[in-house]
DNA sequence: TAGATTGTTAATCGATTAACAATC
DNA sequence: TAGATTGTTAATCGATTAACAATC
């Protein structure tokens, strides 16, 4: 099994948006394959971690032991980042660091709506998850009248009917989406009228691009639970 | 863009769990690959789907459709699972359902303690998640005074304190971690106590198999966030 | 210069897909 | 028999990794 280390989302991050001059100017010179892009959030809460611990450079085998990637591969995705590396040195932490949040849209600073006002609602709010990525949740929505007018992280909590006439007045980014199954279907309608250019989806209906008229990003819960139920499985099977 | 429809969470599912008499009894004849072992909760997720609404058949390219897998590759897939498929019919739907549910320990009824009574907690709770996958949190506890005690869900709040007696005297599968960064130390040895054989953690430190002795899933929440927003970038350069 | 570490090549491995023979 | 659809092969594609020359 692969072995990683201290891999954490860091609870004060004073580095969580990089400041303009720091910022990189070189451009990744093509396109970035889908298997670097996967590991690109786990390089960038690792290197943040380095960076509030005041580490500024670290060479591509430390990084593999903090971050259970191979070295080499590590070398080979930092490439897409420009000429970050120095033989014989290893890599500047803060310029990796910025270079990655860029591609990851972080110093982009979007802005959101956050739709369900219910605990899952609540718990992403009170989390600072959004703001350690540079989104920033605007207002927050809801169809019942039971919260309504309730506030949650000091945002008021709207009537969904206003969803619109709000993103009307007030260009959004993204819409965060924490309702129920069944409130699907009428609020499909709703979204793509807002046009959002992201919607991440913790509703346990997965949507696609098309039903969205936006980048989706669902997160299926459940999946994770069976591919936690499958490696226990398996295990117990291996130990017969 | 693969096109993928229609793969939701069904709200109400009497398939959920299937009756010992529809069980499987073939096993997969070898090991299955991680990449197909990734798919399987998708499949999982589109079977019942279609079992609740009674479709009993179904062809590899109808199950494409839905699923947004290729034909060719799910027919390879569903392979490890014995022969379940007929030459010109298709599959038995019930029959890939059950096999797939063993496979994914859906039949096995692990029991879980949640560990942390916050909003995210609440929501875990509140979702019929973890009955859907045959998983049954017997017990709920906390480490602060406020919601020690209180009811959430049906389960009365119990005291950290008291999970080490607790999993002692009731043998327990699983812990769900739903707890502060910053609760993760205290809590490490006291789970590593408690012999689970898996851990499924929301919270936002990254656990290994070796930090928990047990089977790990973490859910990383802000990596799918940042995902989206990588594909909101991409998207954006693209139209430049 | 000597030691360290990157950047890059090339081999290997695994995953995807089209095509079609087998067969219901 | 004719039509449909699986099971299986083989080609292709992309991802991983070891090794080492380049160079700080």
């Amino acid at each position: 099994m692969r072995k990683k280390q201290n891999v954490q989302e860091e609870p004060d991050d004073i580095y969580s948006i990089p400041a303009i001059a720091d910022r990189a100017v070189s451009q990744p010179e093509c396109v970035i394959p889908e298997a670097v892009v996967k590991r690109l959030p786990r390089y960038f809460r690792c290197l943040r971690g380095l960076l509030n611990n005041d580490v500024m450079k670290i060479s591509s085998s430390e990084l593999s032991d903090l971050t259970g990637v191979n070295a080499a591969q590590l070398r080979q995705d930092l490439k897409y980042f420009g000429g970050l590396g120095q033989r014989g040195y290893g890599y500047n932490v803060k310029k990796l660091y910025t270079s990655i949040s860029e591609q990851l849209g972080v110093t982009k600073k979007y802005t959101a709506v956050l739709i369900g006002a219910g605990n899952l609602g609540r718990a992403i709010i009170n989390s600072r998850l959004c703001e350690q990525r540079g989104v920033w949740i605007k207002a927050v929505f809801d169809g019942s009248p039971s919260v309504i007018g309730k506030e949650i992280g000091d945002r008021k909590v709207s009537d969904v009917a206003e969803l619109r006439r709000f993103c009307r007045e007030n260009k959004t980014d993204i819409a965060v989406l924490c309702i129920p199954a069944d409130a699907k279907s009428e609020l499909l309608g709703i979204i793509k009228d807002c046009g959002f250019k992201g919607v991440w989806n913790f509703s346990p209906c997965e949507l696609d691009d098309c039903d969205a008229g936006a980048k989706v990003e669902n997160i299926c819960t459940g999946d994770s639970l069976s591919a936690l139920l499958y490696r226990m499985c398996e295990d117990e099977r291996e130990k017969e």
